[in-house]
DNA sequence: ACCCAGGTGGCCC
DNA sequence: GGGCCACATGGG
């Protein structure tokens, strides 16, 4: 029943088409959108976003200047909007302190001190840091989401919880490769949202026949 | 009226 | 180092 990491990889290869994926158009918005999304729908990540688009802009500079009660207003549908206001802030103040308000200050270096310097950030954990490296920075870094720690336990392929665990495990059995990495984790989101994988009490839809996924 | 969403940081032992 | 808890809005 267990599959095994590369059985995994080709079914969700050949069941979904994932393009270069984030949805963004620079590394700074990619960032933004990294902290807007944890623990929150992307819907309500899209209209906090908007809501900023209209305002100041997605830019560096335009945030680090922007009055806190102001980005907090904009931050709101996104949820736990004063922490993650006055993060936004805080960093694109640092960016604009210590790199001139280019991101490439930090992704440009090597990617464990750029991880290193990015994990130094408030509201930056390793999961954020990581969605930053692959996303943004272009480094070929797997990301340990919820979502792919649910998948890989329930398909059999790895039991584990544990952020580096996972991480390890699959940076070492696929190629240390962006597109592939990213591929993998866009589709498991996808996965994840289209079945009830998406649901912590969901029980057996991707070990059961009747489930699309498990059909080929 | 629940439960859930692409986590993080602070505090406790 | 692990186990709780607050953080907060919008959808099913």
């Amino acid at each position: 029943m267990a599959m095994d990491l590369y059985e995994l990889l080709s079914r969700l290869e050949a069941r979904y088409e994932v393009g270069s994926w984030w949805p963004s158009s620079s590394a700074f918005e990619v960032m933004v959108g990294a902290i807007l999304t944890q623990q929150t729908n992307w819907r309500n990540v899209e209209r906090a976003l908007q809501l900023i688009r209209e305002g100041p802009g997605l830019d560096v500079h335009a945030i680090a200047s922007t009055p806190l009660e102001e980005l907090e207003g904009m931050v709101r549908p996104a949820g736990f909007y004063r922490q993650k206001a006055a993060r936004l802030k805080w960093i694109a103040g640092y960016l604009v302190e210590m790199h001139q308000g280019d991101p490439e200050g930090i992704l440009g270096k090597d990617v464990e001190d750029a991880r290193k310097e990015l994990l130094s950030l408030p509201g930056v954990g390793k999961e954020t840091a990581d969605s930053i490296l692959l996303f943004a920075g272009g480094r070929p870094k797997f990301v340990a989401a919820a979502y792919t720690s649910r998948i890989l336990s329930r398909t059999g392929v790895l039991d584990s919880t544990d952020y580096d665990e996972i991480q390890e495990f699959v940076e070492s059995w696929l190629p240390r490769n962006t597109a592939v990495l990213s591929g993998l984790y866009a589709r498991m989101v996808v996965l994840a949202k289209e079945h009830c994988l998406s649901t912590p009490r969901c029980g057996g839809c991707p070990l059961s026949d009747g489930c699309a996924f498990n059909r080929r």
